[in-house]
DNA sequence: GGGAGGATGGAT
DNA sequence: TCCATCCTCCCA
């Protein structure tokens, strides 16, 4: 029996196994999921409500597409840990590698909670570089918790955000995953 | 050793 | 639409 204020217990991570699958699949079921940190002596959660799948050496917008270099040798790790980069010199984005060993993918969470953007998020709780490469699980302070999974219709897919430079093919894939759910029957005021 | 560009976000 | 700001990559 954990008190929630002072013996609060860690949610169970997702395991290992759930990010070295195909990184659509990953990037597909992590809408609705759990971002778990540690913040303030205590354990957070915000729902995964943005997802964006890189998917290999072949989709242009992914970091390894030139293959591997100091920066993206990390997505060739087996799935399960995380990739943290510095964009635009400016914003953290949070990345979780995914796919077996040697296949360069990663899931961008561009939003969860109440954080809207990939930079605002890791700002908010406190997400750095320093992350990079250590295991998505409590012992890293940043993990995914299981939940409910969310139905295909509370899920759209669109594009991916600002890599257009990755050519109409690529910058066109429906890589990215939202939540949105049905607005609620509002009770209308008598 | 230098220069260009980028998976953003906030102000204008 | 502009731009802060800095790491990485590529080309000498």
């Amino acid at each position: 029996m954990n008190h929630p204020d002072t013996n609060q217990s860690a949610p169970d991570a997702l395991p290992s196994d759930f990010f070295t699958r195909p990184t659509l699949t990953v990037a597909r079921e992590l809408i609705g999921k759990q971002f778990i940190f540690h913040d303030e002596s205590r354990w957070q959660a915000l729902e995964i409500n943005e997802v964006e799948a890189y998917d290999g050496m072949n989709d242009k917008a992914c970091h390894a597409h030139v293959g591997r270099t100091k920066r993206s040798e990390v997505m060739f790790l087996p799935g399960g840990i995380w990739y943290v980069y510095l964009c635009y010199g400016i914003h953290w984005l949070a990345n979780l590698v995914t796919g077996p060993e040697d296949y360069p993918a990663a899931v961008l969470i561009r939003g969860a909670g109440r954080f809207d953007g990939p930079g605002k998020l890791t700002k908010a709780v406190g997400m750095t570089g320093k992350i990079n490469r250590s295991p998505v699980s409590p012992d890293s302070g940043f993990y995914v918790a299981d939940a409910p999974a969310v139905p295909k219709s509370h899920i759209q897919r669109t594009p991916r955000i600002g890599i257009d430079y990755a050519g109409p093919v690529w910058a066109k894939k429906p890589y990215r995953f939202v939540l949105s759910r049905p607005k609620k029957n509002r009770i209308k005021s008598p």
